[in-house]
DNA sequence: TAGATTGTTAATCGATTAACAATC
DNA sequence: TAGATTGTTAATCGATTAACAATC
């Protein structure tokens, strides 16, 4: 027992020690591992990589090996393998549940999109709260009224809810959300939440930010 | 002459010597600024705003003063004045005009937003290949054909255009967008574009490393 | 084996924080 | 003036790069 404990503690901070720095570029190495393995290049060096990619060899290498030796060398790395435990690393595997609040047009785009599929997420059913798109087809899936929230959630494994609603709306929903023991918020609205559960995951997309870095540049 | 050259270069080396990591906090600042402002709060000093915003006082005058002296000693700083500055810094008061290629959810969803409008960019027009699409209304704009883009560019001042296609699809549209002097790119197509002509300043949206963040987060 | 390329340490670089003198 | 808070320097911290020994 206290042995485990011991280690259960090694791997925690083990794993907390893996800096953010290098948890923000994961998903790119997953975007260009896909590709590679989609033109069938099964094997790759870090500094082939890294002329793809437009950064140094050496953070390749120093990034990969935060979690272990994936690489051999002499030979470098292989793609699928890599592919796969970087996905692992980024929970592709865990195979979340996903609802979308808000089926307008931002929440009906992303059911239409790969964006869930490509990463393991499943998304289960849209829900709204206007009368007039209730009941329409998006993509497949019915849409629900918001009355049936509660019901739903406590009757499947939802884990993350994407907020696709106007700033005002989506401060209470994302309490009601996480009242109902939803574990990650992935919120479109433009306003940062900042719930009172701790234990609420939350990833906010702020898509104005990035518009205005464009104009930055534009301008500089 | 001789004079005039070494003032450019100074002001433009002074300009490049503001790190990417302030640059890229600005637009936080600007949408906190502008939700004080809507809040009637006129006035705030460096360590009220640390503590609305997360982070430590003295990054925030750090930041501030990269482009000179925009609060007063005892005082703290203007929101109104501040908000302004930022703005100019940010290039919202430069009304870039923007043109949305591909009219699909995603673009439909962009064109109803505030996003372009709060940053000082006015969007002027919709295109799309589909006919399904081409002639219908959205937001109050008529989806014109990608047949009519070479026309429009020429006889309209467009800067920035916003990509809402397919993957296959994008890097040729930047291309001939690129041709036709379009200065900016804001990409939503899942691919990172490298365009040939380095003149043009590109802006990849990829939602999908958010969400793998997300699932990070979740399964750590 | 020889060549190639990783894993890993040490050096550099940049970004953040702390502290306080300047000043409103 | 006294109090408050900035502007700015110096100290700390973290992230990136360079270099090379280990090893496939």
């Amino acid at each position: 027992m206290a042995i485990n404990n011991f280690i259960n503690d090694e791997e925690s901070s083990a794993k907390s020690r893996v800096s953010p720095a290098v948890i923000k570029r994961l998903p790119r190495y997953y975007r260009y591992l896909r590709e590679l393995l989609q033109n069938d290049i099964l094997r790759i060096s870090s500094g082939e990589l890294s002329k793809l990619m437009h950064v140094t060899a050496s953070q390749i290498r120093q990034d990969l090996n935060c979690f272990g030796g994936f690489g051999q060398q002499g030979y470098g790395y292989n793609v699928k393998y890599l592919y796969g435990k970087i996905g692992e690393i980024l929970g592709v595997t865990q195979h979340y549940n996903a609802i979308i609040i808000g089926a307008g047009n931002l929440g009906s785009a992303l059911a239409a999109s790969p964006v869930f599929e490509r990463r393991g997420v499943k998304l289960t059913a849209l829900f709204d709260s206007s009368p007039d798109v209730i009941g329409r087809s998006v993509s497949g899936y019915t849409v629900k009224s918001i009355d049936e929230l509660e019901d739903y959630v406590r009757n499947n494994d939802v884990s993350i809810a994407v907020l696709t609603l106007t700033k005002d709306a989506v401060r209470d929903m994302a309490e009601r959300l996480a009242g109902l023991g939803i574990k990650g918020l992935w919120n479109f609205a433009s306003t940062e939440l900042n719930l009172s559960n701790k234990d609420v995951v939350v990833q906010n997309v702020h898509m104005g930010d990035s518009l205005m870095t464009l104009c930055y540049e534009l301008t500089k």
